[in-house]
DNA sequence: ACATTGATGCTCT
DNA sequence: GAGCATCAATGTG
């Protein structure tokens, strides 16, 4: 049986481009989990763009460090990182290696697995709350620091894929500010979503916390 | 619907 | 020790 044109893997010269074409792209397609009880699949409907060393939002600003290591590896490899003292978030790696670009997986549609995802987001009230918000995405589909560095574009067994899927036209594309990023980085609108879908997470304009003493 | 805040621990300075 | 690419519960409307 000969998969479906939507069916084919994206090979790694879809991830081997500049992170600011890359991102936009990638919203419809389909990402695949495999877990040891079966797949889980999404559609992806935000995505944002980190855009390597230059870029003040970035993990990779500051330099290559032991956690964004894999940011500054080979395209089509998977950078995990824990966040909040709980909670995960899944990136994908652009650009070539030596580089430190990625695209942080925002939101997304559960379109198969979804009895599984559910298992993984009990709070979950509507289905469209499985994967809506990077932190729900990444605990929906089972993905955690395990995953950091591999690649995801090495075949149908990998943990991780990404399929063509139907993309977004680029007429049903918005892109804004990051959420959750100030400063000079908050300038660009470097965050991407499909308009009108339910499963893009709410905006959140970046806050500085200040704790400690105050007044 | 929207605003506020506690939870929780890792990473880098 | 400060800050974090967040979530969910709580309060108010």
């Amino acid at each position: 049986m000969i998969d479906a044109p939507d069916r084919m893997p994206l090979a790694r010269e879809f991830f081997d481009r500049p992170v600011l074409e890359v991102a936009p792209d990638l919203l419809g397609r389909t990402l695949v989990r495999r877990t040891p009880d079966g797949p889980i699949e999404v559609r992806l409907t935000e995505v944002e763009a980190y855009a390597g060393e230059a870029d003040p939002g970035s993990h990779a600003y500051r330099g290559r460090t032991q956690r964004n290591a894999s940011m500054f590896g080979p395209p089509g490899h998977a950078y995990v990182y824990f966040i909040y003292g709980m909670w995960f978030s899944l990136n994908l790696v652009c650009g070539p290696e030596g580089t430190a670009s990625g695209v942080l997986l925002r939101g997304a549609e559960v379109t198969k697995g979804a009895d599984l995802a559910r298992e993984r987001r009990p709070k979950a009230r509507k289905d469209r709350e499985l994967a809506q918000g990077p932190a729900r995405l990444a605990t929906a589909l089972d993905i955690d620091r395990t995953l950091n560095g591999i690649d995801i574009c090495a075949g149908p067994e990998a943990p991780l894929s990404v399929l063509f899927g139907t993309p977004v036209p680029a007429s049903r594309i918005r892109s804004g500010p990051r959420t959750g990023v100030g400063g000079e980085g908050a300038a660009h609108p470097w965050r991407f979503w499909a308009d009108g879908d339910p499963t893009v997470s709410p905006y959140r304009a970046h806050v500085p916390r200040h704790r400690g003493k105050q007044e």
